[in-house]
DNA sequence: ATTTGGATCGGT
DNA sequence: CCGATCCAAATT
C-alpha cells in the first residue's frame, strides 16, 4: 500500500519528546535553486517552552519566536552567532510553543555536504531566514518517512548542547541522535575520519 | 541608543 | 580555550 512520504500534521501534535525521537531517521528534502538537497535525520533536541528555561520560547512571545506560538509542522529558522541559521520543527497545537531542533543529518544527495550540527546543515542545503515559518509539507521544503527497507534507528539521547544558561532544564535528556550514526554532531573521531573519507569504510 | 550574549564551529 | 561575526532583546 501506498502511504504518502510526509507525515501527516497530526505527526507534530504527538509529545514534542515523541515527535525529536521519531524524526530520527527521517529524510529532510530542500529543493531550491536547481538542486535537490536530501539529508538522514540523525540528531535532534527537544525544546520545550516557555516552562524550559533552555528554549528561545521561555522569554515570552516576541517577533523571532512568534511561528513556535503558531500550529505544528512548520520551520522556525533563527540566525545564531553571527552566522549561522537553525532549523527547527515547530510541535504542539498553537499556543504551546515547543519544537525541535534538527542538529544534524547523514547528506544523501551531496555525499561531500558538511550537515553534522546545526549551523552547517542549514549552510548546506541552503536554508535561511526566508524559510521560517514554512510549511513542513510544503512544495520546496518537506519532511518524509524513511523509505521501508530503510533500518530501523537504535536511538540513544543525552543532554542537550550548549543550554548550560539554562539551570536545571540544561539537565533534561532531550538530546535524540542514531546510536550508529557517524554524522552526529559531536561523534568521536574516529567517526568523523569515516564521514570525510566514505569511501573509505570503517569495517565495523 | 547602547549593551549583552547567544540552541555554532573549527582551529589551537 | 579563542575568535569570527551580527542580530534580537533587554536595558539605559
Amino acid at each position: 500500500m501506498s502511504r504518502s512520504p510526509k507525515p501527516p500534521r497530526s505527526f507534530f501534535l504527538q509529545g514534542t519528546l515523541a515527535v525529536a525521537r521519531g524524526l530520527i531517521g527521517m529524510h529532510l528534502v530542500h529543493r531550491t535553486g536547481g538542486a535537490l538537497h536530501r539529508g538522514r535525520i540523525v540528531e535532534t533536541e527537544a525544546y520545550q517552552g516557555p516552562r524550559d528555561l533552555a528554549a528561545h520560547s521561555s522569554r515570552g512571545r516576541t517577533p523571532r519566536t512568534e511561528v513556535m506560538f503558531g500550529p505544528p509542522g512548520h520551520a522556525y529558522v533563527y540566525f545564531i552567532y553571527g552566522m549561522w541559521n537553525c532549523l527547527n520543527v515547530v510541535t504542539a497545537r498553537a499556543g504551546r510553543p515547543h519544537a525541535v531542533l534538527l542538529r544534524a543529518l547523514e547528506p544523501l544527495s551531496d555525499p561531500a555536504a558538511r550537515t553534522w550540527g546545526p549551523g552547517l546543515l542549514c549552510q548546506a542545503f541552503r536554508i535561511g531566514r526566508e524559510l521560517n515559518g514554512a510549511d513542513l509539507r510544503g512544495p520546496r521544503l518537506w519532511l518524509e518517512r524513511a523509505p521501508g527497507r530503510a533500518r530501523t534507528p537504535r536511538i540513544a539521547r543525552a543532554m542537550r548542547i550548549g543550554v548550560d544558561y539554562a539551570g536545571d532544564w540544561a539537565l533534561k535528556p532531550w538530546r535524540f541522535y542514531d546510536a550508529d550514526s557517524p554524522y552526529v554532531s559531536t561523534a568521536p573521531a574516529a567517526a568523523r575520519a569515516a564521514r570525510r573519507a566514505p569511501q573509505a569504510r570503517p569495517v565495523e
